[in-house]
DNA sequence: TTTGGCATGTAATCCGTTACATGATTAG
DNA sequence: CTAATCATGTAACGGATTACATGCCAAA
């Protein structure tokens, strides 16, 4: 019955994006994930284009000239049946994420790192974070104004808040991590070798 | 001079892990990133052994076959030059990440999905990051009684605050999302259609 | 007229996981 | 004896980004 395991990630989330913008040529929709989701979402062109493509020669999208452009664009539309899927895949519990992170990684191996550059990282991470959050809030008030009344708002604003409360709780971390560390002074010994095992989760 | 260039991410962590760790092997080296690093970094099979090859064909790592053990093991040492390597990369501000989350892309989508599904998805999402944050207090608790006055402890409380902030962060976002959607009861037309296009972040 | 943005697409490359293939050792 | 685990490696595949190639339209 359901064609899900078709079709790939980025391709239903390309559908949801033609579903909450509706029309929009391959260029509108690099542009509008980079306007409304980048925060915790990313589709490149070399991901969008084959993508639609594919999404056309299964019927769940369909595909015309934009007569009301000068340019030639192709303008991308959600079908009913594209609809029927993509709400198939929203029902689905989205997959556990298991993503890396370079700055706690080095915060971890942070004893075999030059002294202070840990720290300088975790900084600089921190006011990334804080200014993020900042600026976050800023889109949330912005977002509520511009679309009071709409029946998603609810639903954007929830996923505003997610880059909110992570970004706050990172600069958190980090700047509770700058004072775990701060009182140690890394040493090395003569050849900066460490023979410890014994951390295991 | 310095030639970090020729490395991947994945090569240095290994040599990172190899500096924490010392000698291991190749499946040594899987275990001690499962039991240690996995919330934050993971590392396969399909990595690691050519990695290793990499790394000792550039005088990083050393590599010997394991006397001590019954079976037929090779174990990989990190070198003077593998330690300076590491320390040059730890010293390399860490990549911004761009993490894709399934859940937050989910939940900006709600309006299309059946009624009662992305509440569902946020309420065990909730769970699941309460129950590590839980399980990452333990953990944290363990390691500082086990570790008490290694000059490491420090930089592994760290990293393992990180999992637990972030992780309450995840389930307080969630928390707050059911909140919020909880109010709306989503409509949609007759095809489901949806014409919105003035979210902009 | 020339620069920047609109617009589409492909190729190369990188990075990573999964599956497979193989075999030895050890615990029950 | 036999199942689980230790141990190493490769092949296939998938997914994503970057760079490249091309060209048109609009504004300065």
């Amino acid at each position: 019955m359901s064609e899900l395991g078709w079709f790939r990630t980025s391709e239903l989330a390309l559908l949801g994006v033609l579903a909450q913008g509706g029309a929009m040529s391959g260029y509108d929709v690099r542009a509008y994930i980079k306007a409304s989701v980048s925060q915790f979402w990313s589709e490149s062109f070399g991901q969008i284009y084959p993508a639609l493509d594919r999404l056309k020669r299964r019927g769940l999208v369909k595909n015309r000239r934009d007569p009301a452009s000068a340019r030639s664009r192709m303008v991308y539309e959600i079908t009913p049946r594209g609809r029927k899927t993509l709400r198939e895949w929203l029902a689905k519990p989205p997959e556990p994420e298991r993503p890396r992170s370079e700055v706690i990684l080095k915060t971890f191996l942070g004893d075999h790192a030059t002294p202070g550059v840990t720290e300088e990282h975790l900084r600089d991470f921190a006011s990334r974070a804080d200014a993020r959050a900042t600026e976050l809030e800023q889109v949330e008030v912005e977002v509520r104004r511009q679309n009071a009344g709409s029946k998603s708002l609810a639903y954007w604003v929830a996923s505003i808040r997610a880059g909110i409360l992570l970004s706050r709780a990172r600069a958190a971390w980090a700047h509770e991590a700058i004072g775990l560390i701060g009182g140690v002074q890394p040493e090395r010994t003569s050849d900066g070798h460490n023979d410890e095992r014994s951390f295991r989760q």
